[in-house]
DNA sequence: TCACATATGTCAGCATTATTGACTTTAATC
DNA sequence: GATTAAAGTCAATAATGCTGACATATGTGA
């Protein structure tokens, strides 16, 4: 197909419902292989997801997991406290504002988050081999303009500025 | 950057890591449009995927949809029992096998899926033609490549081959 | 026809993850 | 000292998934 016929097809109605169903579909491939692994450890996604953000911002607060999350503090706490039971993630009362928590994973922590994120990360670089640099461009292209505006300040916060524009 | 460099780093750990943030950021707002549509309605995404696989594929059976949702039957009845009450999905016995249910939309349920997939394609048509074509190229095919192949039956049977392998 | 398989529906119970509202404790700030 | 802010907790509720058990209607093949 050429692009002049492509763009004239991957704007209609059709064309984007297709797409919405393979992000349905990818998504749903995406988190299986943690969830395994979860499950193995009768943990859930949330469990996850907290893990990713505390290890990839070490002593970030509960304020600021929250507001990555975009969850409630109730909704949080469950989670947090499981965690911290777990001994996967340790809580150290903030030196300078002694109010704050200030949250990092433990070793035992830092190696199950290994295992959850090698897991994912494994589907993803083979996609990323088949389709090549190219298409990888793309993809971070189209997912920073789905991205809502709203949710930037997170992406830039705990991203390193791949949110392509272009 | 230059393509020579973007070779060698979009597959390091981090680079992935960076990929997969974007992806759960993206599908949190893929998801967010049609969550307020829905809510509003009292009901919840479960219904939303159930309503846009029947509209696509109007008289499909109950089991074709168990097996697209990837869901048990005990828990599609609720939400399917549900939006029969509502009158927006008709359930109509199968001409050739009497024991099967042919699921549709109602004119009702027809109005309602589009109120939520107008929605949801609006920002990925807008994301599309920021991208442009190219872009869109791309993420479809790493899209493609993150599906699991026991998925595949499932794009196939729902898609029209848009599942570029590339 | 009888036995079995299949498609669907339903009940009860449970887990996870989210919500809201109300409240406490501790610490910083004005 | 009063107020604000960060964190933690308790209770209730809801959506969505699960398993197990079972009922009903229908198709199929011996």
């Amino acid at each position: 197909m050429r692009v002049s016929e492509n763009e004239l097809l991957f704007l209609t109605d059709d064309g984007i419902r297709q797409h919405i169903e393979l992000l349905f579909f990818a998504y749903k491939s995406f988190t299986s292989d943690p969830d395994q692994i979860l499950e193995k450890n009768g943990l859930g996604r949330a469990h996850h997801r907290a893990l990713h953000f505390i290890n990839c911002r070490p002593g970030l607060t509960v304020s600021e997991l929250l507001d990555v999350l975009g969850i409630t503090k109730q909704s949080l706490n469950r989670v947090l406290r499981r965690l911290i039971e777990l001994e996967y993630v340790q809580s150290e009362i903030g030196s300078l504002d002694r109010r704050e928590r200030h949250l990092s994973l433990t070793e035992k922590g830092s190696r199950f988050e290994q295992e959850l994120s090698t897991a994912q990360r494994k589907r993803i670089r083979e996609a990323f081999l088949k389709a090549g640099p190219e298409a990888v461009g793309g993809f971070r292209k189209v997912l920073g303009h789905i991205i809502d505006p709203s949710l930037d300040e997170m992406v830039e916060k705990f991203g390193t500025g791949q949110k392509d524009r272009g």
